[in-house]
DNA sequence: AATGAATGAGCGTTCATTCAT
DNA sequence: GATGAATGAACGCTCATTCAT
């Protein structure tokens, strides 16, 4: 039966992926049930708090997120692989969860040091990889550090708009990271 | 008395920007209402519905930053003016509402042109206004619109971070809006 | 100054008749207070209660009835002067106020040995010297009381429906009321 | 649990009809969750509105009255068989409910034909049933329509007062509705 | 005496969380 | 383990009533 449940659990970030992913923190667990499938109570017995489901949410995107990084990191040129993953990171379909991401944790009481943390720190070190191999290339300025690249990716993760000025803002992003005319 | 409700709902406004700037439109009218000194009953007084207040909160915001831009815009040097407006919009402190101005706007129903529209368009024009004057100057790259560049501001408005990363982000996309090496 | 209280005082109940005719004790006073081109502390200045209120305007509708019942009953011919009142009291535009005579009245607290009783006495005792002298010419029949024929006036004075029906309806009544066969 | 739940449902329904009987649309939902002895919650689980659990308590109001009018209707002698049954209809205690029927039903919307005007449909046609038995027994005069017999129940049923009183003025009106003189 | 702004209890409704089945 | 009914705090909003002007 550890398996029934294994995949309940699933089934049920899946469905929260989506709906916070809509709605955001206002997205209802009970509409999480429905798109999972299960019943309201399944949902609080994998995630005994709302607040637990969310961040369970976050940890499983960025992860995703980190391998994708990664594993685009592992190819060829330099530049292109951060540049190409920049971009990506900030189309990527759910990237909208980024939103959630930055939402409030106030007196997580909780003495977890943050999974959530952890796993954002996994996507920053991927970022940071690619980041330096590129400065390592020639191919983006080197005084850029990853705090700037990786805030400026969440940033524009979280904007809305037309897929098109998306992209050409990206471009100006992009330029501005390239090395400086006297490097 | 027609003072002091008209003190009473400055209060009220002021203390929404605070609220929904903090928690965007889940920030709730009687914390509003306890932030600003004032009974439940007078909030809905002075604005018959929480989106009304929110709108105008909302418009509150993008007149005072319209207006800033416009002052700024008839300083001196053209691209410093563009420039030092950019910085100011992403930072000002109350620009998290920006935030709140990007919320759902579904099914309005009422025939209003919208007053939130209307506001965001001056603000945009205001933009608008300070680009192209950086251009003419040939201190702004020329290819780059309002599109993106109002879209760069609001990403970075909303963003978390640390000042200093934040200022440095700008830093980077500033880089990206200057004239190009071969122009 | 004490002939401007007592207009608006008149206005106010004018305005309370037609918005409690209209809504019952879910009218607002907020509402009377708008029809009446005053403004809401003047209601309450006359009214120290919504209840009292209410209870004022039934008293001056029940009033009216009682003097319009009075006058036709001065009238000459016993039985038609009985039945027309009869219908008059059923289809009179405000009677639709007697709904909020029957309101709860659970708790009066005050000692006061209420005027809306007293008025509705006084529209009673209209009915009842209307009644016995209809009985006295043989018109209506002899062992109906005051009673039975009050409370037909209110049932039917508070019915909804067509007015056709409504007529016909009383046509019954009122063939219930004339004297029996036997008689 | 089904059990439970369709119990508390019931529960609901049963304290809903005593307080809706009481106050009419004036009474409050929690006033109802109290009655029943469960949470607010719970009421509104069954009913998602109030206007919903308004009318299923007046649909089930009268499909009882229906039912009962019907099973009276098989019986016997027609004429009795019609007063005995406008005489239950004006004085079943929850008769009061009656009121409620006739509250607002503006605006609709939701294209439902509206089970509570089936349910209405289906006492009237149950009274309908009665009355031209009773006419065809040439214990009923023939000129009455159900239209008038109906909302000559209603109004009684509607009626405050005395238990004796109103019992009288039921007399006076069958014998409005007993076979003319002439006939 | 009149005004209308302010107040806050109360209502209908939602939703995270608990618990009997 | 899973289910979904039950709970109640919290929210948006209304309205009788009070009180500064």
């Amino acid at each position: 039966m550890r398996s029934d449940a294994r995949a309940n659990r699933d089934r049920v970030l899946a469905a929260a992926e989506e709906v916070f992913g809509e709605f955001g923190n206002a997205g209802s667990t009970e509409e999480v049930a429905r798109r999972a499938g299960v019943g309201i109570g399944t949902v609080f017995r994998h995630f005994p708090t709302k607040r637990v489901l969310v961040k369970a949410t976050i940890v499983r995107h960025l992860t995703l997120l980190a391998e994708t990084a990664r594993a685009r990191g592992e190819g060829g040129e330099a530049g292109a692989a951060f540049r190409e993953t920049f971009r990506e990171m900030v189309s990527g379909a759910p990237a909208k969860l980024a939103l959630v991401a930055l939402l409030e944790e106030p007196a997580d009481s909780t003495g977890s040091a943050d999974e959530v943390e952890a796993a954002a720190t996994t996507v920053r070190e991927a970022v940071e990889e690619l980041l330096s191999r590129g400065q390592q290339a020639g191919e983006v300025r080197a005084d850029a550090t990853v705090d700037e690249v990786y805030m400026l990716i969440r940033a524009l993760a979280n904007a809305r708009g037309d897929r098109t000025v998306v992209d050409r803002a990206v471009d100006i992003v992009l330029d501005g990271l390239s090395p400086r005319r006297s490097e």
